[in-house]
DNA sequence: TATGAATGAGATTTCATTCAT
DNA sequence: GATGAATGAAATCTCATTCAT
């Protein structure tokens, strides 16, 4: 009897499982080309082979692994932004989310600098602007909140594209700064992110 | 901002200027891995072997074109400092210098790029625990001003720290969002990024 | 000439026929070594290690492959050659079938060049001499038509060992060509390749 | 002092005349799948990595190897074919130097299975139609030699193109059936290739 | 100072074959 | 019979570095 769809499925799920996992330890941790596809197959547990049985190349696997990056983080940005709560509430909301995770975890602002690094590596960026589109969006939202703030009365006047610009790089760089810092990093005061954008 | 040119008029062997240049353009679009010598002593139109009679590797080219960024970066940023002006125009001229030198030219956003790539990558952080020191004096000095300034009553209050760190945040996250965004990219609003640290 | 269609189509087992099916073509259009066993498998519809079940490597299912081309090929002259027929009729018979064979389907010349391919190989032909010995029948027994037609008077006079490798590398450079050229290919007047054999 | 450029060729040929050398040898007798670097290198006494030195890729080495084989082929022939002499004697000439060679040397025969079994490989026919183009110079200059010689009344009658295209398919055959049968192969009577041509 | 041929270690990739189910 | 996940050996290829001149 061969086995059955599911249990191949099961076996798949895992294996890939565990090379996704390691794929995104050693690429967060080293970059596409510093990671070797023999690093990631040994600390997945699995063969070489078998890399190559689930993806491609090993670009193949990285690009997943940052469509995936990208995807999962504009999901929660985007699932903050539909709350039918007011602008400022949202804004403070990502604020603190952005800070509390970035404080609490390294992975947060690892991941934040992984999907960095891929965007602005050169040749990359030509291949997927899609991608590009998708990593962009929280952006975008963003500005739209705070023009919506701004005519409510709530948020500071100034360019709303500038404004968000400028909230979202600060968050980028903080995460950069904790990966360099490493223990000496401190989390900067929750309210100056948010007095960027809100009136005092 | 020193412009790449800088880094290698001073140096008056020519085969040696060639290598910087060449080294320092592909090191930028690159990174020290992506970058291979043969490429580098082509464009430098010089062979691999002279390289290597300048240059004990690949990478201690790398970093001495990383110290050279980070050290003229740093000098750069203290003759401003040094300056006898009042606080607020200290944090008014960096801010002007730095929209303008990322406007302007295209170097100086890949320059910081280029030394936070540097920073974040893991094994190198051991190895050059100075380098890292002088390439967060100028965030150093922002505090200390911020501090005085505070201390005048033209700054915002706050935490000090915090407030320099969200500043060099914002100024690293925006030159990384020029090199992704490239034509497409507008700079900010000037104002916004005084207003994190000044009274309105 | 045998068709490819006649080596599997005897075979009562699905998988088997069509795992030999798609060899088949794989390995005529390819070669042994550029046809993948994946390949193969996935032609033929079936699993990798279902072709394993039934072949003990690819190498056996090739060797299977060739000899029965080659079989089939000897037979289908041999039943020509048993004719009650004169010398003559029987060298006309087998050059007009030969080229009719050629002309009208694509077949017949790779069916040529697959088993010229496998008796040229080095390493294959010690393992299989009684194959070569089967795959060079149909030239021996040309050779025997041709001493019976000199002694009756209707053939030209020569070597007939010479003449009848002369008649079959003819046969055999001319699919190659077929294959090389394609589209552009067009049958050479028939009565030539008699000619070399048969007086005007 | 840097060598001179006289010496890097010098050594530059050097090398690549060993792995020429080696790669011919082992193309002809394997092919280009079951040729292996490792193999060619080895037998060449250089590394792997100078081989990739001079040439891309283990291809560009076999199509350097089969233009070069293609072109001195046809060089030899078009020498031939613009000798100041009678197509009767152009057509003795070619039949009794390619017999000669095949019947002298195992290198001519291998040659000639080399180019065809090259020619005949697939994807590779649609990449270089100017080489195919090359390859069969020699049948169009024996058509035309063909066609000249019917004029003079010296030859057969009949089409000039099929008759050239026989001529040179027995001789390609020919070829393969001496690779086959190495030590047991006997070269036929020469007068009868002739005859597929001349008048008797 | 300067060259680029040459190496060798290690990277990525392929693929026939095995195996648990 | 049948599956396709998994392996491991070997293939192709890359590249920093060395070296004779």
């Amino acid at each position: 009897m061969p086995k059955t769809k599911e249990q191949f499925e099961l076996i798949k799920n895992e294996s890939k499982s565990k090379i996704v996992k390691a794929g995104l330890k050693l690429f967060i941790e080293k970059g596409l080309l510093a990671a070797s596809v023999s690093e990631i197959a040994s600390l997945a547990g699995i063969s070489k082979g078998l890399m190559y049985h689930y993806y491609k190349s090993k670009e193949e696997l990285y690009y997943e692994l940052v469509s995936n990056a990208i995807n999962s983080s504009t999901e929660y940005m985007r699932a903050i932004f539909n709350l039918d709560r007011p602008p400022k509430e949202k804004i403070k909301l990502i604020s603190r989310k952005m800070m509390d995770n970035i404080y609490s975890d390294h992975e947060t602002a690892q991941y934040f600098v992984f999907i960095n690094r891929f965007l602005i590596t050169e040749k990359i960026s030509e291949k997927t602007p899609e991608i590009i589109e998708i990593a962009y969006t929280p952006l975008k939202l963003t500005e739209e909140i705070i023009s919506e703030g701004q005519r409510l009365g709530q948020f500071k006047s100034g360019d709303a594209k500038s404004m968000a610009m400028l909230y979202w790089s600060a968050i980028h760089g903080l995460c950069a700064h904790k990966l360099i810092q490493r223990d000496k990093f401190e989390v900067p005061d929750l309210e100056l992110l948010e007095k960027l954008i809100l009136k005092e």
